[in-house]
DNA sequence: GTCGCCGTATGACGGCGGTCATACCCATCG
DNA sequence: CGATGGGTATGACCGCCGTCATACGGCGAC
C-alpha cells in the first residue's frame, strides 16, 4: 500500500470530487492524512468529535454497543466513504465506535477547519446533506428490516446486498463471489443475533448448497433462494 | 386553534429562532403555511421530497412499513420540529411516511427556495446539520435498542423517555403524568412488537400499579421499577 | 512437541413472544 | 332497538432463538 497524497485522496472521496482544481488545493491545504493500524479503535462511542473523516484506503466498522452488552455492526466503510460525519455538530458526542478492520488511511479535516471550508464554498454544503440524508434513508431502513424479520431473513438480506454492493462472478460454481471476510460473530453482530445462531445458519446453509464461505469472501450458490428467504 | 402568523411559526420553530427580525422576514417570504387535518397524510414513504416542513402545531407520527408488512413508528413529532429534512437532497424520496395525528399547521419551504436560504445564509447550515446530526444519533440509538433488549425494557424505556419529554407532576397519585394518548397499536408499532403483547405488558402494569392509562394519556406510578425493568 | 487460545460446530433446554381464537365494552348508525 | 366496527383483554399453543455446555481443528508461543 503506498500511501496517496492529500490531493489524490481528495479525488477520491465522493464528497470532494466535484470540486475544481482550485478549491481542491484550498481544502488540501487543511486536510492531513492518518493512518490506523489494523484493529485499532479511530474513534469511541461518547467521545467528543472534533474532525470530520473520510476513508482513502482500509475497511472500518462502524458498531454501538446495545444496552444488553452485545455490541451492533451499524456499517461497514471502505475507501471514498465519509466517517464522522455523524457527530459534526459542535463537538456532540460520536454516537457509534469506528474500528479499522485493515490497517487504514484516513483523510482528516479538524473541525473549525471544515465549518471554515462549509462556509466558503456552498456547494460541499450538498454533498454533505447528501451523504448524511442517504445514511439517514438506509438507518431507517436497517431500523424496519430489524423488527419483525426473522435472523434467517436478515442473513439473506445481509448476502444479497453484499453481493449487489461488491459481489463479481465466480467462474467455479457458477455462483456470485462477494470479497469480505467476514467471522461469524461479525456476522451476528451485523444482523443483531448471537454467535451460535449465525453459526447454525451459516452452517446449514452450506450443506445445502445455498452459500459457501471461503478465506477471503462468501459464494452464493442459490440466489433464488435467498431471495425467498429474504422475502419470507 | 388559531392560525398564527408566517413569522410568529418560525419563531417557534428550532432552526430559524435564532435568526435576526430581518433574515426572518426574507424566509417568510417564501415560507408557506399549510394544514392538514387529523388522520391525513403529509407525505409518503417512496414520495419524491418537494419541499422542507416544520410543524407548527399539532402532533405527527412518522412511520415505516417493515418488509413484513408491519408498520414500525420511527418518530411521534410536535410543535417546532423540522419534517422532512431527511430527504431534501434533490428531490430523493422519502425514507418514511407521515400522519397527522392531530389537525397540523405545517411551515412549507419549496426545496429549491430552501437551498437558497442555505446558501445566502451560513448560519441555517448548523442549524441543519445540527438537527440532522441529533436525529442520526437518536436512530442509532433505537438501532441498538430493538436488538437484544426484550420487548418489556423497550416499553419501559419508551414510557420513561415520554416522562422525560413531556411529563408533569401529577398530583392526585404522585407519579407523572404524560398527556400523549396512544393506542395499543401505536405503543407496538413504537416498540416493534404485536398489539396482543402491547395489550399484555399494559395491562399486567396497570394491575401492579406500575403505570396507569387514562383518556389523554398515561400515569407512571413506579417509576423505579421502570427504570429497573429498562436496565434489564 | 505441548499448551493455550480462538474460531467454528453441534446438541439440549427453556422462555419470550408471535399467532390464532374468543370475548367484552362502547360508540355509532340504520 | 339490534347491528356493526374498533379498541381492549385473555387464554392456548408452539416455534424461533437465546443460553449453556461440550467438542474439535488450526495456529502461535515457548
Amino acid at each position: 500500500m503506498t500511501t496517496p497524497s492529500v490531493e489524490d485522496a481528495l479525488r477520491r472521496t465522493a464528497v470532494f470530487r466535484r470540486l475544481s482544481p482550485a478549491d481542491r488545493t484550498r481544502v488540501a491545504a487543511v486536510a492531513r492524512l492518518r493512518v490506523h493500524p489494523r484493529g485499532m479503535m479511530i474513534f469511541t462511542e461518547g467521545d467528543p468529535s472534533d474532525a470530520f473523516l473520510a476513508i482513502v484506503e482500509g475497511r472500518v466498522k462502524v458498531f454501538k454497543s446495545t444496552p444488553g452488552g452485545k455490541e451492533l455492526i451499524l456499517e461497514i466503510f471502505g475507501p471514498g466513504d465519509p466517517l464522522g460525519a455523524v457527530a459534526l455538530y459542535e463537538g456532540a458526542p460520536f454516537p457509534a465506535s469506528a474500528l479499522a478492520l485493515d490497517d487504514t488511511t484516513c483523510l482528516r479535516i479538524e473541525q473549525p477547519d471544515f465549518f471554515r471550508l462549509l462556509e466558503a464554498h456552498p456547494p460541499l454544503v450538498r454533498g454533505l446533506l447528501s451523504g448524511l440524508t442517504i445514511r439517514l434513508a438506509e438507518l431507517t431502513r436497517r431500523l424496519a428490516e430489524l423488527t419483525g424479520a426473522r435472523v434467517e431473513a436478515r442473513f439473506a438480506r445481509l448476502f444479497l446486498k453484499l453481493a449487489e454492493q461488491i459481489g463479481r462472478p465466480d467462474p467455479g460454481r457458477g455462483g456470485v463471489f462477494a470479497p469480505m471476510p467476514l467471522s461469524r460473530q461479525e456476522l451476528a453482530d451485523l444482523t443483531g443475533t448471537t454467535i451460535e445462531t449465525a453459526i447454525r445458519i451459516m452452517s446449514r446453509w452450506q450443506k445445502e448448497h445455498v452459500l459457501l464461505t471461503e478465506k477471503d469472501g462468501f459464494v452464493l450458490i442459490d440466489r433464488a433462494g435467498l431471495e425467498a428467504t429474504a422475502a419470507s
